[in-house]
DNA sequence: AGACTAGTTTATAATTATTCTAAAGTGAAA
DNA sequence: TTTCACTTTAGAATAATTATAAACTAGTCT
C-alpha cells in the first residue's frame, strides 16, 4: 500500500491524514502480512523506527479511529492487553502463549461440521477458533 | 456439593479450609449449572449474600488458588476484566456482547472437520470456540 | 494568502483492574 | 497450649486505558 493509498485510506474514513496518523497508519498497513500488536508493542516500535515522537494518547486514539472505521480488528487473547489485527476479514489464530503471539489462520483452514444452535433470540454473529499452542 | 465434600476439595489441594475459602468454595460450587465471573461480579454477589465481608484482595487470593488447584479455569473474553469458569473440563462458549455473559457449549456439541497443523516446532495445546451472539 | 473553525494532538490527571506489602490473625500439628 | 507457616487484610503500588483541557493544525471560506 503506497502513501497515495494511506491518505485515501484516512480521507474515505473522514480521518484528517495528520502527520501522526499517516506515519501510524503507513507503519501498519505498507506491509505484506498480518500485523498482531498491542498500543504498548505498537508504541514501542514507533519510537525505534521514528525520530518524531508519537504522544502515548495519540497512538491510542489512532488505533481506535481505525478500528472504528473498520481498518482494525481487535483480537481477544489471554492477559489483560488488548491486542489488535491489521486483518480485519474473518479468521482464526493460533496463539502461542510462550512468546504471547497471534498467528493468523485462513477462515477456510477451518472447516465446522457441527455446531449449536443460538439461546432463544439470539443469532449467531460470528465464530471465532483459537488454537492454543505448546511446545 | 456439600460443605463436607468442600472441606475434601480444599484439603485435597492443600488449601486451608478458612472461613473465607469455605464461604467462597461453598458459593462458587455449590450449584448444578457452570458460574461464569470476574472478581468484581463474584465480590459483589458476597457482599450481598453475606453478613461477613471478605476484603477484595483475599477474594483474588482465592480464585487464583482454586484456579492454580484446577477448581477454576480462566476464559478470555472480550473486554479488560478476566472471567473464570466454574466448568474445568474442556468446552467452548457463546459470548453474548450485549449483556456480557458466557453460556457453556459442550465440547461434543462442536465438531471440527478440518484444522491446519501447528507452527514447526509447536504443538496443539487445545481449541477453544468462540460464538459471539447478537439478537 | 489570511482568517476561521472543527477536528486533532498532547501532557497530565483520573480511572479501573490487578498485584504487592507488611502487619495482624489463624488453622492445625506437636 | 504453644508454635509457626499459612492466610487475611488495608492500603500502597503498578499497569492499562480513558478523560481533560489547552495548544495546535488541516481544510474551508473569503
Ligand atoms: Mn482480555
Ligand atoms: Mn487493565
Ligand atoms: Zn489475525
Ligand atoms: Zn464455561
Amino acid at each position: 500500500m503506497k502513501k497515495i493509498d494511506i491518505l485515501k485510506k484516512l480521507r474515505s474514513s473522514r480521518l484528517r491524514p495528520t502527520k501522526q496518523r499517516v506515519e501510524i497508519a503507513k507503519f501498519l498497513f505498507e506491509r505484506e502480512k498480518t500485523f498482531h500488536f498491542t498500543v504498548e508493542s505498537l508504541n514501542k516500535l514507533l519510537t525505534k523506527k521514528s525520530t518524531s515522537k508519537i504522544a502515548l494518547a495519540t497512538i491510542y486514539n489512532t488505533v481506535h479511529a481505525f478500528k472504528a472505521a473498520g481498518h482494525l480488528s481487535e483480537v481477544e487473547v489471554r492477559g489483560n492487553k488488548t491486542y489488535f489485527d491489521t486483518n480485519v476479514s474473518n479468521h482464526h489464530h493460533f496463539y502461542d502463549s510462550e512468546t504471547a503471539e497471534l498467528i493468523d489462520i485462513d477462515a477456510n483452514d477451518i472447516v465446522i461440521q457441527k455446531i449449536p444452535k443460538a439461546p432463544n433470540g439470539k443469532k449467531i454473529k460470528n465464530v471465532e477458533v483459537f488454537i492454543n499452542l505448546k511446545n
